[in-house]
DNA sequence: GCGACAG
DNA sequence: ATCTTGTCGC
């Protein structure tokens, strides 16, 4: 996949949220992803293990979830795990599997937020400038933001909000299970990214495209 | 100053 | 994220 917005990874932490200000202007989260259009969906996820990180995408077909292609990349661990510099840490690994990819997604899906983020820039928005290409962020725990309680029924949702400010939905994708945090990426927003998380989680409370990731990120080479 | 804190 | 067996429940 062609990579626009590089940028050097050399970072110290405050630099990078200084980063994370300028480039969160680029961000495009109130565009409606065409969900009748959608035929690829990507799944993103990184796994570490002994100071490696291995990141893993597994491109499957919508609906249906065939694996159609699946890319893996690995590089040493560059970053400790800082609070809203997610995509500091994972960005270098990714930045390699992106770079592998041989089809063009139509969506991608992260493990981690979208704009539900203290600087509205988590990593499915960072990741999803460089792809330019519609991105969702997947959060199994919430980084910021409040909720109203919702009903146990799947596919209840209740608005995230932070600062009075809506930052994506708390959604249900398992009847009585913990809620997933969605939110926009780059180039969606907040209603058809939910129904595309839906949508892709028809039997787990991960949606299968992450689902696949997560594992194929976890099994590293001997 | 005191908590909260994706993966 | 990762360390880890059995176990409660549909």
């Amino acid at each position: 996949m062609q990579l626009h917005h590089r940028h050097d990874w050399k970072l110290t932490p405050t630099e990078a949220i200084a980063l994370q200000h300028q480039l969160r202007t680029e961000v495009v989260s109130d565009r409606p992803i065409d969900l009748d259009g959608v035929q690829l969906v990507a799944g993103v996820d990184v796994s570490v293990k002994n100071e490696q990180s291995q990141a893993a995408i597994v491109v499957v077909t919508f609906p249906g979830f065939l694996p159609v292609e699946t890319v893996l990349a690995q590089r040493p661990t560059p970053f400790p795990y800082v609070p809203g510099l997610l995509s500091f840490r994972e960005g270098p690994v990714l930045e390699e599997a992106f770079e592998k990819l041989k089809s063009e997604p139509d969506v991608f899906l992260f493990d981690g937020m979208g704009i539900a983020h203290p600087r509205r820039i988590g990593i499915a928005s960072h990741m999803g400038l460089w792809l330019q290409r519609p991105t969702i962020g997947c959060g199994k725990t919430l980084l910021c933001g409040r909720y109203r309680d919702l009903a146990e029924e799947k596919g209840s949702a209740a608005p995230l909000i932070d600062r009075k400010e809506t930052i994506g939905v708390a959604l249900r994708t398992r009847t009585a299970k913990n809620p997933m945090f969605i939110s926009p990426g780059h180039l969606a927003d907040i209603p058809t990214a939910a129904e595309l998380v839906l949508r892709c989680s028809p039997k787990y409370r991960l949606p299968e495209p992450i689902r696949l990731a997560h594992n194929a990120a976890g099994q590293f080479s001997p």
